[in-house]
DNA sequence: AGGGCTTCCCGA
DNA sequence: CGGGAAGCCCTC
């Protein structure tokens, strides 16, 4: 027997098959999609089987050195998906199925994370009429009631009757795999759903055509969740599993919490939070179909579910869904992939779809769902909106009297209140008043951000971190200043000016720790806290009913980043926050601070006007030449070499032009982070609408550069953050 | 990727 | 002529 193994080398020179012979001891082991351990050149890697056959046309094959699996890791799904990936984001074979599994799996994890086992006992049938002191008795009884009893349990009546029954044959023992994890089960009854969330559903149920995407298109409040739970609970009466994904930030305690309340404990959760063993475990429970439920983050998408009947991408426009690093895809592509193999559907769910989306279903490559209405008739939040350029002759530039003030009342009525300031750390950046130096990483070349708490600087691309100097480093004047501010400065003027109150802070610097973010969370849900301050981490998903005032300290942050895309994440964003407000029964409002009053994103989100946005900022797009218009591909080219990503990139520039004569080619540019831990970075976009072109000059620049090692050439379909 | 083998360059 | 860095090539 012969089989073609994908060894677990990442590298374009070795992204193809390598033949082996099975020795026959092994033969009987052998199955497609599980791994092997192979000699490779002088050492030995790990490998997935990919065919078995009889013939090779190499001769003097070696042979594998061993099994390791008995399961199946690459189903035949799996693997095809793998293929897909790999044609599609011009990616190695190996990249494509390795970000498909827990890292429990893969070759590289030097921890070895074991199965774990737990002893048990069980009586052995064929054994009858046999003698037995009165311990040894009770044991058989207990067994003969129970079947299988831990042997630790045993080992409590006596350990020495048992050990004579396990020497007699009169019972044996079994070892079974051990799940880290253990979930309670409560049940819950489900609640009632309004005639929109019926037709929605109705809408869905009815439908005969397989495969279908959906796009629900559901304002905050609007109960899109109970909507998912009553498609899933039809797809598990029909037999079939379903998939949801949710960003990593709503996989909070809250929502898990309500799929469990109505799903039971048939449900795998994938998150960050867990560790190696914890995922793998989960990933194990689903492979062996113990769940029809996967509950995740992006990666989630490639739980190795069968039978899938429903794929649900919740808040689908959220950016985590892109991966940024190689195989850069989406978690929609995937899906979609997905759905055409399992004949099933998607719904991406969303207050503020992506544009792109939103285009698709205007075209009916998406049929379109609506929930115009909070539940039960809730209103909307009120938005007023501050203009903060009046406000700055005021003694108090962070807050406006309006804030302040409306800020006292809720309080004095014992509400809640949620503040966003998208940017953490204390002061934005450190500058010299007198000659203009500010302070940058001596890596990536960009502004450090002042900490408080720890009284250093420190980058946030590469995690540099250094000790503020008390006088500039340039001309060593005494005048060297924060300025701007981030949600550390803010909390500090929040304990000045409402001293009588408690409040909380959650961003990325307050919930590193494992369970920090939870605990943030259920705090202030048991009012412990008055004001919640964070982050964009806030503006999602979370569902508080005390809380009926939001306010947004400045709402241009999202809107000064240089990307094309800033007004689209400006008015989510808004939108998203000022829908925490207000969920309960009193209404809520929500206050948003901007020195930006007439930007139409933040006018449309004022008037939560989703369509109106749409219209205004697809205009915008289709002046400018972008996506949902245009789509468009990055290269970045990377060297610990300025001159030869410089050189390099104006080549690969030139032979983009010469061969994409469909194509807009931009570049190359200096990318505002230019240098990352000491490697320069050039990016050229390429901007295209029909490009027969496009792949086999992909191919070739990447084939030309795959044995150069002093640069590495990333490519990014579709790609986010430019 | 990672390791071995070859080549090339420089001081002596 | 030796040593050591740099380049090249191969892995069933």
């Amino acid at each position: 027997m012969i089989i073609s193994v994908l060894v677990e080398v990442a590298s374009q020179n070795i992204d193809r098959l390598f033949d082996y012979k099975v020795p026959n001891s092994l033969i009987s082991k052998i199955k497609i999609g599980i791994r092997v351990i192979v000699p490779f050149g002088n050492r030995q890697v790990e490998g997935f089987i990919m065919k078995i056959k009889q013939t090779s046309e190499i001769e003097d094959l070696k042979d594998i050195n061993n099994v390791v699996d008995e399961e199946v890791v690459l189903n035949e799904e799996l693997l095809k998906l793998g293929k897909y990936m790999s044609r599609k984001y011009l990616t190695n074979l190996i990249n494509c199925y390795q970000i498909m599994l827990p890292s429990a799996l893969k070759a590289k994890n030097k921890t070895n994370i074991n199965i774990k086992t737990e002893k048990y006992i069980i009586l052995n049938k064929e054994i009858s009429n046999i003698k037995t002191n009165p311990s040894q008795q009770k044991i058989i009884d207990i067994l003969n009631k129970e079947k299988e009893v831990k042997k630790s349990l045993l080992n409590t009546i006596s350990q020495s009757s048992l050990k004579t029954l396990l020497k007699n044959k009169i019972v044996k023992e079994i070892e079974k795999e051990l799940y880290r994890l253990t979930n309670e089960i409560k049940t819950k009854p489900k609640s009632t759903l309004t005639a929109d969330q019926e037709k929605v559903v109705a809408e869905v149920i009815k439908n005969k055509k397989l495969p279908q995407t959906y796009l629900l298109h559901g304002v905050t409040g609007s109960g899109k969740t109970e909507v998912y739970m009553e498609i899933i609970e039809k797809n598990l009466l029909n037999q079939k599993t379903a998939l949801v994904l949710l960003p990593e930030i709503s996989l909070t305690p809250q929502i898990v919490e309500r799929f469990r309340e109505r799903f039971g404990n048939k449900i795998a959760i994938l998150h960050s939070g867990l560790n190696a063993g914890e995922k793998y475990d989960e990933w194990r429970r689903i492979r062996n179909e113990e769940v029809n439920i996967v509950i995740g983050a992006r990666s989630a998408i490639f739980a190795p579910l069968k039978n899938i009947g429903v794929i649900i991408i919740d808040e689908e426009h959220s950016t985590t869904y892109k991966e940024n690093a190689n195989p850069h895809y989406h978690a929609v592509d995937i899906a979609i992939q997905r759905s055409q193999f399992h004949q099933s559907i998607i719904i991406l769910g969303s207050a503020t779809p992506s544009l792109e989306s939103y285009a698709r279903a205007q075209k009916k490559v998406y049929q379109l769902l609506e929930l115009p209405n909070r539940i039960f008739n809730r209103e909307m939040p009120k938005i007023t909106i501050i203009d903060m350029n009046k406000k700055l002759k005021q003694k108090n530039s962070y807050f406006s009297d309006d804030l302040v003030t409306k800020m006292q009342k809720v309080l004095a009525r014992d509400e809640q209140i949620i503040l966003l300031l998208n940017r953490r750390g204390y002061a934005s950046f450190i500058t010299c008043f007198d000659c203009g130096h500010v302070e940058k990483c001596p890596k990536c070349e960009i502004t450090l951000t002042y900490h408080k708490t720890s009284n250093n600087l420190r980058c946030h691309y590469c995690g540099y971190a250094t000790k503020k100097s008390e006088t500039c480093p340039t001309c060593h004047s005494l005048n060297f200043k924060k300025l701007g501010l981030g949600t550390e400065k803010i909390e500090e003027e929040l304990n000045n000016l409402f001293s009588k109150y408690k409040i909380i802070r959650m961003d990325l610097d307050t919930t590193t720790k494992k369970g920090s973010h939870e605990r943030i969370i259920n705090d202030f849900k048991a009012k412990k806290y008055h004001i919640l301050l964070g982050t964009q981490m806030i503006s999602k998903g979370l569902d508080f009913d005390n809380v009926t005032l939001v306010g947004v300290i400045n709402a241009d942050t999202a809107l000064n980043i240089p990307d094309f895309r800033s007004s689209e994440y400006t008015f989510s964003l808004l939108n998203q926050v000022s829908g925490r407000s207000g969920r309960g029964k009193k209404r809520g409002s929500v206050i948003i601070q901007t020195f930006n009053p007439d930007h139409y994103a933040i006018m449309f989100a004022k008037n939560n006007d989703f369509k109106g946005f749409y219209q205004q900022e697809m205009f915008i797009r289709g002046k400018l030449g972008y996506p949902p218009y245009y789509y468009l591909v990055s290269i970045k080219i990377m060297s610990a070499s300025y001159d030869v990503a410089k050189e390099i990139s104006n080549k690969i520039s030139y032979i983009l032009k010469e061969d994409l004569i469909n194509s807009i080619i931009l570049g190359p540019t200096i990318p505002n982070v230019f240098k990352i831990n000491n490697i320069y970075r050039f990016n050229i976009i390429i901007k295209y609408k029909h490009e027969l072109n496009l792949y086999p000059t992909l191919i070739k620049i990447k084939n030309h550069y795959k044995s150069n090692n002093k640069v590495k050439i990333d490519i990014d379909f579709n790609p986010i953050g430019l």
